[in-house]
DNA sequence: GTTAAATTGGATACTGGTGTCCTGTTTAAT
DNA sequence: ATTAAACAGGACACCAGTATCCAATTTAAC
């Protein structure tokens, strides 16, 4: 349903929003999430771009969290590394739909408006103090 | 956020939908839904096997809709070309979290159950009928 | 039975997401 | 300054989704 890239993207917030002000290398932040350390690089590199992880280069380097945990949603992490696309105009041109969507797309867009809000809603600091027993990424 | 496949394979199911008895041949839903001739064969193809919609060959064949338009859902159309996939178990396979997800998996599957649930309760017939000025698929 | 309309199935190409690797750059510590 | 730890960036490989094409099969109509 949604791309790999989102699922990384998000352990990895995730993971450092575990200890927002300690500095994290790409390889310790891999074996944590279980994603391929190279990828993770490219993925932390788009987060960089959008401050939503702040990195330090060199000898003791790595990242952290770029934004408060209580500040920071999940929604922001999707849309910088893989934008869910609302239907804004019709997508076969026509028209006499441009404006007002046909009750097919509308209704497409109305699923995605559902599933957006959760996201939008959803803060890291929300998942992190969940009363749900498990863990967040971690084998406890 | 959702395939191709999808999109195409709902416009299809659509446009059937307005004729429920009347065949279509491939070339005719191609043009009226704007989806490449070739690759809308292969998912009407996929939409028979699960009988969603009925096929007829030869000289004066083409397809219709399998089921009655209010017993048909964009769900099942969904499910049968590009499955919603559900989070049932952790996908860093850890122990601790196989019955019970964390909280990041538990949102993202809240997310995707809202979305789902969208597809499931509307019909075809819903959509049809419904008061959008703009009829499905058509530059009226 | 021949023809033409239509789907079926297989083979193939294209494209973007995923993943890897290597070289270069930054920086702390010695 | 040298070294080693760490990220940055580019090039490349791989694979699945997307898309096309063609020969084979079905079937209605003459």
């Amino acid at each position: 349903m949604f791309s790999q890239t989102v699922e990384y993207s998000l352990r990895a917030i995730v993971h450092l929003a575990k200890q927002p002000d300690v500095l994290h290398t790409t390889a310790q932040i891999a074996k944590a999430t279980q994603v391929p350390a190279p990828y993770l690089s490219k993925v932390l590199q788009t987060l960089a771009r959008d401050g939503l992880v702040t990195v330090k280069r060199g000898v003791g380097g790595g990242f952290l969290l770029g934004k408060s945990p209580d500040k920071l949603t999940i929604y922001e992490v999707v849309q910088c590394v893989d934008p869910i696309q609302r239907i804004h105009t019709c997508p076969l041109e026509l028209s006499s739909h441009r404006k007002r969507l046909c009750s097919l797309h509308k209704k497409i867009d109305g699923a995605l408006e559902s599933f957006e809000t959760v996201f939008r809603t959803t803060t890291l600091s929300e998942l992190m103090n969940s009363p749900n027993p498990s863990v967040p990424l971690c084998n406890t």
